[in-house]
DNA sequence: CATGAATGAGCATTCATTCAT
DNA sequence: TATGAATGAATGCTCATTCAT
């Protein structure tokens, strides 16, 4: 009964996972989202109030599963490069297999139709890489720069990884973009 | 009389520039354009076939004013670092001053309304680099990875390293995050 | 049990009778009625099929409550003068003490979503009227004018001077503007 | 070419009077207005930018021109007596034959969804009024009451005989009934 | 070249009403 | 009886584009 609810509103959200991706937010009518769920267009707006808190909704889903990978894999063992290449390889993984949700927030990070709050929330979902940049920076195993600079620097060196690796076909030519890239990326952030 | 059409196609792309970087492609009707332009909005379609050309004519213009920011840096002496610092420090600082073109590309890049064609030919401006990036690689400076992708990942480096430093007040904390985030990039990509 | 109905109903009457006042028929949703009744949405198409019925339900109430305050009034003894003004004074008070109500009346006076039938089901109350006026004709003390005539330019007076006198703060002020119209009108009706 | 448009305006104008008169309001959607005056939707909103803005403008028109027959007739010589009687029966006279203004005029007025200022703004056109019948009370011929008491009700009162005498079908009895009302309304209000 | 009135397809959103529980 | 999720037709309004002047 409850389930059944749930899932309206999942379609919904996957349904429109799909189409923003393909053609964009404003490519993109209510309607069309409503008809590849299988609701009524009303029922779109049962569930969400605004086409703009169905994006919203959508974008904070995408970054706390993003978060909840990276966490996941932060609190791996060993030392800090095993761990920071641990933790972007996750990241770069999981963009690689949900390719639509990195199209997603990087079309929403640009979008001037968001607002200043959403943008915040989504990122508190990263904000624990921050201390844990600085803690390397303390130990002696990252440059010292601003953790937050380096965390930025970092995440657009991955979507830009998975963007590019995306454009491969087979998935060796695939992971072995994504790990040079790790590479490459991290050779720049760590000392030595 | 030349003199005026060119004034007005002018005023058309600079009140387009301000305005999509404010309100998105989308928020801004062509009526507001050509009214901040101080034109008819007949007239806008007489510049420009259709809004899509007008984007894509400001596109291909900021591409090629960065791509002329870039290769008269490239043309400095010195050693690979040196050169590096110079060609990156030159596109950071044109991109300080002119956010709103940086913001407008970014916007662009990822807005799926917009021809593969016109991503590639926005691109070209860039490929001699690829091609500097290969004699770097052959000469052992830069370590060895394919030179496309060592681009990508520089440039969206860049990239954000310009909005971080955007969110700083005044210009000397904006140019140490300027040349943190090179020390940073360079330091990935350069052999020891 | 029967209770609980019975108060569900009026609870829903009650909250119609203030939203449509404040926001008008068309500005009030259903949804709205029930959820300031205390119901839900199903439950208000349960004691009114559409929301016509409502509106007319609550229409008829008003009128026949109207009608009541007349014909009490209208029982009272002395000569034709004593006895209008005692019938035009209580409409007109009942009326400033039950401003929702006029206001409702009035605007349902002249909607076009209501039909004839209504209308006249609701001038059956005042019917009563009509046959004093005649009278008072017959017997010499009301000018010899159609009485239907008499009646309603009688009511859309009363109505105005209810109007008016709302906009006064003070209830003596009020009160005033009551007497000083119903002077006016019966001059106007009353022989000599 | 400038008629042309004016003639969309007035075509516009003209469609919206006679379906809100039908309809009302909210049973007139904008694009069965432009259908009926032969224009886009676009156009409706080109010339009105909203609904509601085309209806106001409808009621500020009618308001005019109601008021501009007033002050043609109050403009005639006679005592008090024939200058009211002229007066009021132009007015009722202009409303038999404008049916629909009337009716328009009567649904405007209790609908909540219209502003106080365009209400004050309506009411401007017979301000005139006011200050004539204060003079008529300075003279003696008006019995004392608040001239805007007077005016409001002779008002209605003529409202509800223009009503009453659009019931009947021969233009005799239409007269007759409005000459009555006058009558009647009058000798409430003037001495004697 | 320049204008801006006119167009009409397209879209987000509302809301009376139904019905399974 | 009572509920409230679901429906989908209906509507006000926008905006890229055209074209007569």
């Amino acid at each position: 009964m409850k389930e059944q609810l749930t899932d309206k509103k999942k379609a919904i959200l996957a349904a429109a996972l799909a189409l923003f991706t393909e053609r964009g937010f404003h490519g993109t009518p209510t309607s069309l989202i409503a008809q590849d769920a299988g609701v009524a267009t009303g029922t779109l707006f049962h569930y969400f109030k605004t086409k703009e808190e169905l994006i919203e909704s959508l974008y904070l889903d995408i970054k706390k599963e993003a978060g909840t990978v990276l966490s996941d894999a932060g609190k791996s063992q060993g030392d800090w490069r095993e761990k920071l290449v641990k933790v972007c390889t996750a990241f770069a993984e999981w963009g690689l297999e949900n390719a639509q949700k990195i199209y997603f927030m990087q079309q929403f990070c640009y979008s001037p139709f968001i607002s200043k709050a959403v943008h915040e929330e989504g990122i508190s979902n990263f904000l624990f890489l921050i201390d844990q940049i600085a803690l390397g920076i303390k130990e002696g195993a990252i440059r010292d720069y601003p953790p937050e600079l380096i965390l930025y620097i970092v995440s657009s060196g991955l979507m830009t990884a998975i963007n590019v690796a995306k454009c491969e076909k087979d998935p060796s030519g695939q992971h072995r973009i994504i790990k040079s890239s790790i590479d490459l990326i991290l050779h720049g952030i760590l000392k030595e």
